[in-house]
Order: structure tokens, then sequence, then C-alpha cells
DNA sequence: CCGTTGTGTAAACAATTGCTGACTTGAGGT
DNA sequence: ACCTCAAGTCAGCAATTGTTTACACAACGG
């Protein structure tokens, strides 16, 4: 074969030495589900191999099926680690501008930055059911989380909320995409500040901020 | 390798016989690029063997090699093929509202409709550097036309306009992507009429419509 | 009628993929 | 000190990848 070289944007840890890596297994498990993450999400789950990810991670090729049984397990497992942060963030109940703010902040991240892989993680796929699944139901308690706090007045079903909560995810998620995947300017380089304004209209307006109040412009 | 069988959406188009097709160079290349197309649009360029391409078109794995030199050039062929179809499709100056109505049937079509391919292609990579670019420019151009269009008055940046109107194109592609690539619902399932009033206060609010002017909030 | 040219096919190639087995090496318990 | 077993390495396999080469078939001009 001859795919070219994969389309690395971070050169990867520079893992090339440690010299003396203390035989922890657990530290070692970090270390895939770190690599392998950044590399799923980057660059997806059919171009990344095996290979590259132990290599980023400092480790031998075998450990990946010693720890995760295969390639689709530790995808597996970075997709629910994402799962349990994504929970975990939002786990006390916050009022709605309190959630677009975090959601702007997760964006805006830098495109590489470990919030935005998360989001990123959750819109590869690698063909498995089971990951699949995972996947879906991520997005799921996300998007019901979100609706459950939006600021739509009675007269509006659930099913309407639920479907515009997915839709600022999905917003989110694009937005995150295009700034990783393509250098397009000046969305790529844009800051925090830049973004904030017309992603918290957008947010806004899914989410049912009522037309008064302003959501802050910047953070 | 073991990668399980490509996530294919579509089973492909059945070509498994034609009694007697008639040897066209271009009726094949045609053929070749409509399966490319959906291919590296819903499945990714890694994930997409030439082999199940070929299998698609209904012709043998060779002839990609023939008409597009490598696996690489048909995906360059798929990128410019979407970017003449897109500036084709808005070439004359239309109003905003018009903008929107397009952007709103070309995202709200069946997720695995042409229209909703074509933008998908532009979230794919090769890792390929003149791929990339064609890529970009299209994108480039698609928000820079996008851009002049929009109703925001004296005092907004040309940047600005130009940093909204590439939000208003990642909202609409991350919507496709997750409606394609999940099966999140009620995102997934969702009608034009469902889906026109939220994306049109979505794009509203990012290309400057005036508080005053209400997208037609059904087709 | 035959040959030439363009179109399509088949079989094979080298390289890469995920994965496995047998092996060293190291750390900790007694 | 030694022994044990987990942690890590190494070399290689079987399958799949993109690509190429040599060949078969159909149309068309002479």
């Amino acid at each position: 074969m001859n795919t070219p070289p994969p389309p690395t944007i971070t050169p990867a840890a520079d893992a090339a030495f440690s010299p003396a890596r203390p035989r922890d297994a657990d530290t070692t498990r970090q270390a895939l589900l770190a690599a392998a993450r950044r590399r799923f999400a980057l660059d997806g789950y059919a171009a990344t191999t095996v290979r590259v990810i132990a290599a980023d991670a400092g480790v031998n090729v075998a450990l990946i099926n010693r720890y995760f049984s295969s390639k689709e397990g530790l995808f597996e497992a970075c997709l629910a680690h994402v799962g349990r942060e994504l929970d975990r963030q939002d786990a006390e109940p916050s009022s709605l501008t309190q959630i677009i703010e975090t959601i702007i902040h997760q964006v805006a991240d830098s495109p590489s930055g470990e919030q935005s892989l998360q989001l990123l993680m959750l819109l590869r796929s690698s063909g498995d059911e089971r990951a699949d699944l995972i996947r879906r139901n991520t997005l799921q308690r996300f998007a019901e989380r979100m609706a459950a706090t939006s600021g739509w007045p009675a007269g509006r079903s659930g099913d309407d909320r639920v479907l515009r909560a997915q839709l600022a995810i999905s917003a989110a998620m694009g937005m995150v995409l295009l700034r990783s995947s393509t250098g397009l300017e000046p969305l790529t380089s844009a800051t925090v500040d830049d973004l904030a304004g017309p992603l918290g209209e957008v947010l806004g307006v899914l989410l049912g901020v009522p037309p008064g109040t302003a959501v802050p412009p910047r953070a």
C-alpha cells in the first residue's frame, strides 16, 4: 500500500526516549489511551494505525492488544472515556447561560486541545456496532440534558427541544471539525473572543434564550 | 488485517449485473466518480477501498488507476466535481433569504442524498496536500460569496463577516455529518419542515437577517 | 476479411495492516 | 539470593491494501 503519511497535525508526543520507563501497567494504559484519543479524533479511525499510536505513547505495539484486546477495543475505551468525561463535566444542574458558556469554552479551545478532541471523537466511527452504540448513547444523554435545561416556554414539544439541542451540538461539532481538519481562515485562527459572540447567538437561538437576555459577549 | 466491513449505509448500487455494458469510457468514468463520491463522503477516504468503489460502479478495479491514476487522483476528481457543482449552484447573485433557502434544502435533503454528499465531501481528507488545497479553496470561495451577500450593516468588518459565514457553513455541515454518521434521533429522521425553522434562525443570526425579517418558517 | 486501437478483465505484485506467539527483562516477596 | 510472575520486546504471520502487468474482447477502418 502507499497511503500517504497520516495527516498528523501533531508530530506526536516525542516519546522517543524515556531513559527508564517504570514498569507500570496503568501508566502505559493511560499513555495509550491519550495517544489513541488524539489520533482517532484528529485523523479518524481507519487512517490511524496501531503502530503510530504505540509510537506516540512510546510503547510496544503488542501492548495495545494486551490491554485492549484489539484496535476496536482501544477505540471503544477512548469513546467510553469521552462519555464519562462529558457526563462529569456537566453533572451538577446549571443554568442555560452556564451551559452555553461551557460549550463555548469547549469548542473555542485550541482545535487540537483536549476539549475539542472529546467532541471530535464523537464524530469518528469505526464501523463497529458496539462502538457506534456507545457514541450514540453519549450524544443522546448530552442532548437530552441540554434540552432539559433549555429555556423554552411551554407550548414547545419535548421532541422539538431535543431536536434543537441536537442541532446545537451539531453546530458546535461542525465548527470544531472544520477548524481542525481544514486550515480555513479566519475560522481556524479565531480566538475565543472572536467566536464567543456568534457562537453564543447561535446557541441562544437554538436553546431558547429569551430575546432580551443578551448572551455574555465574551468570556 | 481485519478491519470490519465498511460502515456502508447504502449497500451500494446493485451493479451486480449489467447484461452488456456498452464500452464507453466516459460512462464508466462517471460511474466511478459517482460511486467514489458516495463512499468517500459517507465512509471517509481511508475507510474506503478501491475495490469497493469499483464494485459499486460495476467495473474492474484497474480502471480506477487507468482513468484517475490513483486512489488519490480519484479523490481529487471527486473534490473538483463538488467544487464545480457548488460554484454552479449559486452562480447568479441572489438575495440573502434565497441563499438561506438554498442551504436549508441542501442540508435538509436526505442525509445520503446527492446534496448532502457534496457537503460531506468537503469534510473528508485524504492527507494529501493538493487535495486539501482544493478543498480549502472551495470552502473559501463558498464562504466569501456568502459573506458578500450577508445582510450586515456597515460597522462590521469584512473579516467578521467571513468568519460568520464560515460558522454558518460549519453549522450546516455539522448537522449533515451528525445525521449521516450517527443514527441520532430525532435529528436523523427529521424532515425538511422540522429543520427549516431552527436552521433558518441559526443562519439568520449568523448572516445578519434584520430582526424583523422572519425567515420563511417552511419551504 | 484482418489488424489496430481503445476498453475491460484477470492475476499477481510489494507494501502495510492488525494481531499473535515465544522470548526477555525487571520488580517484589520470602 | 532466588524465584515468580507481570510487563515489555521481538519477529513473524495471514489478510488486505493500492497498483501494475499481461492478456482478452469489441468496435471500426482499410
